[in-house]
RNA sequence: GCCGUUGUAGCUCAGUGGUAGAGCACUUCCUUGGUAAGGAAGAGGUCGAGAGUUCAAUUCUCUCUAACGGCUCCA
């Protein structure tokens, strides 16, 4: 016999080889049906794999992490014998549950998969489940592996087998079909009740784009059919906030053939949202010590030979110019602009830390296929700075600088996000990263303690560090769950000395200045893009394109309307009238569906008492007001640029 | 850039080997109405671009272009 331990402590003794699914069976026949997996001992293992020792024990169902992603890897199974089955002579790469489902990524030969087979596909893969076989582990020599499928002539597998140890090699088998898998996997496929295979697409082998391009298909699979009606639904409404959705019906910007893909058009709505960021970011910059600069959008091709860019970013950045013999680059990035800044006066330790700001327009040449909406675009405004500070002051700047980012992500009310620490990877120094080994140990050291000190949670990632030094990145999510950097905050030990940067110390030494790159609001593009889908379009008053319509009630009542929208105006307040001959119901229909924050009804009882009558959007009727009162409120809520669930 | 899908009126979308429709939006007229759609009439499209097949192409084929879902890449 051997002792079971539960989660809540208690320990029950079971015959030695009993499996999870025993358990559960000897708890309950409901339970039963529902475990998909078991965590033994902190290891995720198969329901139906024999216990030999003492362990713990943690059943798995759906509403585990775990048991969820069993579960979606099992379907991927599922699918590979439904592909086999019609397509035979398929060869599998690789077969992963993911956040919202699986895929399975197949070389299909000459042969193509296209979007009505995956109809036939979800057919077969239901029959298949109906039969409700079992998935079935067997440890495997490594011997009788590369056999196994040597003489299937699947040269993915072999690959994978190269990387593996004898005795660490399992098969799984589910109906006719043997994949070679680490598992676990639920216990047979008739659990699999509700499949929806989502979409193919090309994904390369060991995602190196000089590989073969292998087929990958995307699915979801649910224990229910209600669960999958409901996810699909809420796909629906994702898509619903989709910001390319939103800044086409809130007229904020526009795409056009002509002038070219990725080169977004800010419309009048759109231009009103970017001075508001921008008069924040001036507020905010000025109060922090930073001083602002204006630099040409174009440069010599030596500023970024000397920069260093060239050799790291040349196919990022947009084809060279020629002009009077001399090749011009459109500039891809600020920082060497501002480097010349620094550079263009002799620098004291009076000077520093020099902090300069820019609103900064850049072009960078984004691969066609990586273009998306105004997340990923050719033109950005970046809400860019550089400060320029002696080792000294770095802890402090860099500090100062996380603080202003928790700052503004108060002001927005954005909570989920990743702050994401990029390291350098040591092998690739003197290609992807500067060939100072010393100076990466130090800076990163620097970095993560002002991290730690400053209690910011944040994740560390090896490779993904800018050449010039470490980064701080913060990682967001679009709607449709597409990931991106909103913000960066990076070091540079680099470009100072490239750049021969000098400052005169208190001693009367000449030394290099740390540079910090820093861009708080990430880019005009990507910012409004994800403001789009995090406010689903209805922005906070102070930055709604369109503040205050006035809606009277008939025509009689529209010189009064007009003299609301006028004292309104000259308070600085967005405001319009609506004077079309609409009946004040759709009047304020448009108004809602335009996402106005106020609408102010007028009609005959208000201008007999020089009142106006308050609606707010998403909201309905707040009652009457006197103007003065209502401007009072409205403008205290933009100035203290409150979002609407701080508004009373 | 690569794999797959799509491109018809300002927007959302029908449709056809014989040069096109709906709803909303727009214009005009009627209506002057109190908190989420009043009524009528009208205007609006080289059916993404080019080439090919055909007596005839928006429809079939090819090329290009743009967007979309991914891969790779990135703020």
């Amino acid at each position: 016999m051997i002792n079971i331990t539960f989660p809540d402590g208690k320990v029950r003794s079971y015959e030695k080889g009993v499996t999870a699914l025993d358990i559960a069976k000897s708890i309950s026949e409901g339970l039963a049906r529902k475990v998909l997996a078991a965590n033994i001992n902190g290891q995720v293992w198969d329901a139906t794999r024999p216990i030999q020792d003492d362990a713990t024990i943690k059943l798995l169902t759906w509403d585990d992490t775990e048991g969820k992603s069993t579960f979606w890897h099992s379907s991927a199974h599922l699918m590979a014998e439904a592909v086999e089955s019609l397509f035979p002579g398929a060869k599998f790469w690789v077969g992963p549950a993911v956040e919202n489902g699986f895929y399975y990524d197949i070389d299909l030969g000459d042969r193509q998969i296209v979007q009505e087979d995956l109809a036939k596909l979800e057919t077969k893969m239901a029959e298949l489940a109906k039969q409700n076989n079992p998935y079935v582990r067997k440890e495997i020599s490594k011997v009788d592996a590369l056999k196994y499928f040597g003489d299937k002539g699947d040269e993915y597998k072999l690959d994978l087998l190269g990387g593996l140890s004898d005795g660490s090699i399992t098969f799984y088998t589910q109906g006719g079909f043997t994949d070679l898998c680490r598992g676990p996997h639920i216990p047979a496929t008739g659990s699999i009740k509700a499949i929806k295979l989502t979409n193919i697409a090309g994904s390369y082998w060991k995602g190196d784009e000089k590989n073969k391009q292998l087929t990958r298909i995307y699915g979801v699979t649910f224990p229910q059919q209600k669960e999958l009606d409901e996810y699909l639904k809420m796909l629906e409404e994702a898509k619903k906030r989709d910001h390319r959705k939103l800044g086409k019906e809130l007229g904020i910007f526009t795409f056009d053939d002509q002038v070219g893909p990725g080169l977004p058009l800010w419309m009048p709505n759109g231009t009103i949202i970017i001075e508001e960021l921008e008069k924040l970011a001036k507020e905010t910059e000025s109060k922090g010590g930073y001083k602002r600069v204006v630099t040409p959008h174009i440069a010599k091709e030596s500023l970024y030979l000397t920069s260093g860019h060239l050799p790291y970013y040349a196919d990022g950045m947009f084809p060279p110019m020629e002009m009077d013999g001399t090749t011009y680059y459109l500039k891809a990035m600020n920082c060497p602009h501002h480097h010349k800044i620094f550079a263009a006066e002799p620098r004291s330790y009076k000077d520093l830390p020099l902090r300069l700001a820019e609103y900064g327009t850049c072009y960078r040449y984004e691969q066609s296929g990586e273009l998306f909406g105004l997340m990923r675009v050719r033109c950005l405004h970046m809400n860019d700075a550089h400060i320029y500070c002696s080792k000294e002051d770095f802890a402090k700047e860099f500090k100062a600088v996380n603080e202003m980012y928790l700052k503004y992500f108060k002001i927005f009310g954005i909570d989920r996000y990743v702050m994401r620490l990029s390291l350098h990877e040591p092998s690739k120094l003197g290609q992807k990263y500067i060939d100072s080994p010393e100076l990466w140990v130090e800076t990163e050291a620097m970095v993560r303690q002002v991290l730690i000190d400053t209690n910011t949670p944040f994740v560390e990632v090896p490779d993904e560090a800018a050449f010039y030094g470490p980064k701080i990145d913060v990682q967001i999510w679009s709607v449709i769950g597409r990931e991106f950097t909103l913000a960066t905050n990076q070091v540079d030990f680099a470009q100072g000395r490239r750049f021969n940067l000098e400052y005169t110390t208190k001693d009367n030494h000449t030394d290099v200045p740390l540079i910090i790159h820093r861009a708080p609001l990430g880019t005009h593009e990507r910012f409004i893009g994800f403001l789009l889908e995090h406010y689903a379009g209805k922005f906070p008053t102070w930055l709604a394109p369109l503040q205050v319509k006035v809606l009277p009630i008939s025509d009689k009542f529209l010189p009064y309307a007009q003299e609301i929208d006028q004292s309104l105006k000259l308070a600085d307040i967005r405001s319009e009238v609506d004077d079309r001959s609409e009946k004040i119901g759709k009047k304020i229909r448009d108004t809602e569906l335009a996402k106005v924050p106020y609408m102010l009804v007028v009609g005959e009882k208000e201008e007999a008492d020089n009142v106006v009558s308050v609606r707010r959007q998403g909201k309905g009727d707040l009652g009457i007001q006197s103007l003065e009162s209502f401007m009072g409120q409205i403008k205290s809520e933009i100035s203290q640029r409150l979002s609407e669930e701080n508004v009373s």
